[in-house]
DNA sequence: AGCACGCCGACT
DNA sequence: GTCGGCGTGCTC
């Protein structure tokens, strides 16, 4: 009997084991196995059994499964998770193998044994003594030096054959001893003194739900599984999530928590140890292990964790809830590229559990999922802040404050209450823009900014790679005041230290929080108020929630919509909401000034009405106009490598390649691709499949490989995926070795 | 992907 | 001369 074999590696193709008698009742589809592979031994996993071998291997090159994996009471992958990972390489066209290790990470003491050396009382005195030759000399000083030994892995054994020899002579003189390094892993229970210092909880105050919403998420978790997006803000949804999370322990099974930042998910996970009963897990990334059991007797508790955490083997799972579904972070950037939010309603429907969507500004794709229940937080009007909108083409000169926000600081400042100024530095790679209308010049059909390229004076889309000379006017104004635009938080605090001399300024971003040290003061610091003006970009929500303020300013509301992506204005939206829930509502003294070029754009106008469904059907009807998710599909693929030239070869044959697979008439170049573009206005519903590129990737030149991008656009999901990959295994079979990597990206997010 | 081998330039 | 850089091939 021969098993068919995936391994842990970047390799599509399975590898054929002898199956030893001995071994015949233990070994089945799913199970994992233990393997010699080249010269190392790793674990695997059984995905088929056969009596003969396929063709092409030969009998005398077969090796046997060394063991079967002794786990943890389940005979290898439970049968659930070893098809979820299937599930997943399938949808994001992956190697099996590659996302084997997202649900159980190879147990690190079978695939790499530690080995750690040691001298012996004999080693030493041969040192001593001289009688140890001069070829063996350093290695056996070098391990001696060690009290505790040296790793295997340090010493480099694999380099040169030299010390493989000296460690066997050194070995059977018995001068030096092996031993097995201990490795630890295992998941880690919080512990109190180390976050709680840090993280404050007292910031949020959880909003008991209403009896009707838990009435209804109730009844939902009978007609599991299902979906339902709970659409508030941050206190909202923690309150629903303790009793939610509460009301499933209780029935004796776990709950999931899937949130995007690794310290948010920290101080998740504190506050929901303070308001439930049942033990909280923190998982972070790289550790694992298999929860819900102790002694072979499953205990309900919550697990909460970033994106690899949805792949938590966690057993009767019965609530997953991913918390701020819309957060790009939740996308894996590394193969496979899975997406957290969709693989968790994949593992809730095998588990038959409820799968929760929790955001204060839910993402188009979310929105649009047909059978999705929803309950939105009731909003009173007098729950929000007071919003004024100050078109900033009316205001003189080029200062970054217009007089009612200069006003409304120093008011602020004189009544002793607080001020945030938002700032969304993201933006700024180089958009042109109308200083007096805040146009800004975009690609015809694809409709994102162009990318300003000084040096060569051109503008150039980042999607379909057209390009177009600089415009000596303002394409909606006529203006000729088109510049490139840009101001940071150093302006920024520069100029509020000129206008408040006296006021207490503290600034967080990017550059302020650099390292672990700093930050955790810089938040000490935001929580101890003692700061009259915060300055901050959207560093400010990566962590626990602030306190809300008397006024909030945002610096440049438009700097973010500039950004080469199609979701530009969306994430806009959501920081704008974010920014706006900084305030303190309007019978308290809240107050936002929302500085902007673009008053009448949708964002703005949503934003300043409270009212998101503004936002949202226009922003849906325009993804339907130009053909971009949730509406149509993306597959975003990338090729790599060394020679700019040969790159770029490779990339054009995987262009005709697609084409010739999904049947598309080339339309790679800008002015076939107006014309493909027009078809598909046309019909919005349209399967048509295009091709967009080869593209040059901007950041150019990182570690000396050159990048290439192609887009796939279309209606039909299924033939996408199918024809992409089929076409990657014909570039793959093209091209062996390494000369270029070719990856893909099903879904793609933060294309910016 | 890992991990070997093997071929080349720069120094203990 | 060796040490360590990286290019290439193989793993049942």
């Amino acid at each position: 009997m021969f098993a068919d074999v995936i391994v842990p590696r970047h390799l599509t193709k399975t590898f054929t084991y002898l199956v030893p008698p001995s071994l015949l009742s233990r070994v089945g589809v799913g199970q994992r196995v233990v393997v010699p592979f080249g010269r190392t031994t790793l674990e695997g996993a059984v995905i088929g059994l056969t009596r003969d071998l396929p063709s092409g291997v030969n009998v005398s090159q077969i090796k046997a499964i060394t063991s079967v994996s002794k786990g943890d009471g389940l005979s290898g992958y439970s049968p659930g998770m070893f098809e979820l990972s299937r599930q997943v390489a399938e949808e994001y066209i992956a190697p099996w193998g590659q996302c084997l290790r997202l649900v159980a990470p190879p147990a690190r003491a079978v695939a790499q044994p530690k080995w750690c050396y040691m001298a012996t009382p004999q080693g030493r005195l041969a040192l001593e003594q001289g009688s140890c030759p001069d070829a063996h000399l350093p290695l056996l000083q070098r391990i001696a030096r060690r009290k505790k030994g040296l790793s295997a892995s340090t010493i480099q054994l694999s380099r040169r054959n030299s010390d493989r020899q000296a460690l066997l002579f050194l070995e059977a003189q018995q001068w030096i001893l092996r031993s097995e390094g201990t490795v630890s892993n295992g998941p880690s229970r919080i512990r109190r003194s180390e976050t709680e210092s840090e993280l404050s909880t007292h910031v949020c105050v959880p909003i008991a739900p209403a009896v009707e919403v838990m009435e209804r998420i109730q009844m939902l978790m009978q007609a599991c599984p299902t979906r339902v997006l709970i659409d508030g803000v941050l206190d909202y949804r923690v309150g629903i999530m303790a009793r939610a999370a509460q009301f499933v322990l209780e029935q004796g099974r776990s709950v999931l928590i899937i949130i995007g930042e690794v310290v948010r998910a920290q101080w998740l996970a504190q506050v929901l140890q303070e308001a439930t009963t049942y033990p909280v897990t923190l998982q972070s990334r790289g550790v694992s292990g298999v929860g819900g059991e102790l002694n072979g007797k499953v205990t309900p508790q919550i697990v909460v964790g970033t994106r690899s955490a949805i792949f938590y083997p966690l057993r009767s799972i019965g609530l997953i809830w991913v918390d701020g579904e819309e957060d790009s972070a939740l996308k894996e950037p590394q193969e496979p590229h899975y997406h957290a939010r969709e693989v968790a309603w994949m593992r809730a429907q095998r588990e038959s559990a409820l799968l929760v969507y929790g955001s204060a500004h839910p993402s188009l794709e979310v929105r649009s999922v047909g059978e999705i229940e929803r309950v939105a937080q009731c909003s009173e009007p007098d729950s929000f802040p007071q919003i004024e909108l100050v078109d900033m083409s009316r205001e003189y000169g080029g200062a970054p404050f217009s007089a009612t926000l200069t006003a409304a600081l120093r008011a602020t400042v004189a009544q002793q209450d607080r001020a945030i100024l938002f700032l969304n530095r993201r933006g700024y790679a180089g958009a042109l823009v109308c200083r007096d209308c805040g146009w800004v010049p975009r690609c015809a059909s694809c409709a994102v900014a162009f990318v300003y390229y000084r040096e060569s004076a051109r503008l150039v889309c980042r999607y379909c790679g057209c390009r177009e000379s600089l415009p000596e006017i303002c394409g909606a104004c006529g203006a000729s005041r088109l510049s490139p635009i840009g101001e940071g938080t150093e302006r920024i605090e520069q100029e509020v230290r000129r206008l408040f001399p006296g006021a207490r300024i503290l600034r967080i971003d990017r550059d302020t929080t650099r390292g672990v040290v700093s930050t955790r003061r810089l938040w000490q610091q935001v929580h101890s108020r003692t700061w009259d003006i915060l300055i901050g970009t959207q560093a400010l929500f990566q962590r626990e929630p602030i306190l809300p303020v008397g006024l909030v300013g945002i610096v440049h509301a438009d700097s973010g919509l500039h950004l080469p992506d199609f979701r530009a204005a969306e994430r806009t939206h959501q920081l704008l909401i974010d920014a706006v829930n900084l305030a303190r509502p309007a019978p308290s003294g809240g107050r936002v000034i929302l500085q902007t070029s673009l008053p009448m754009h949708h964002v703005m106008q949503a934003v300043a009405a409270h009212d998101p469904a503004l936002f949202y059907d226009e922003e849906i009807e325009a993804r339907r106009l130009l053909g971009y998710p949730p509406v149509q599909h993306l597959i975003y693929l990338t090729v790599s490598g060394k020679d700019r030239r040969l790159t770029e070869l490779a990339a054009q044959r995987w262009v005709s390649e697609l084409h010739k697979i999904l049947s598309v008439r080339p339309a790679a170049t800008p002015s076939g691709l107006a014309s493909a573009q027009q078809s598909l206005s046309a019909d919005p519903q349209s399967q048509g499949i295009v091709v967009l590129g080869p593209v040059a990737a901007t950041g150019v030149g990182s570690r000396g490989t050159l990048g290439w991008h192609i887009m796939v656009k279309g209606g039909d999901r299924t033939a996408m995926r199918d024809g992409v990959r089929r076409s990657l295994e014909t570039m793959e079979r093209a091209y062996p070795g390494r000369s270029f990597k070719f990856s893909v990206d099903v879904d793609p997010v933060d294309m910016g």
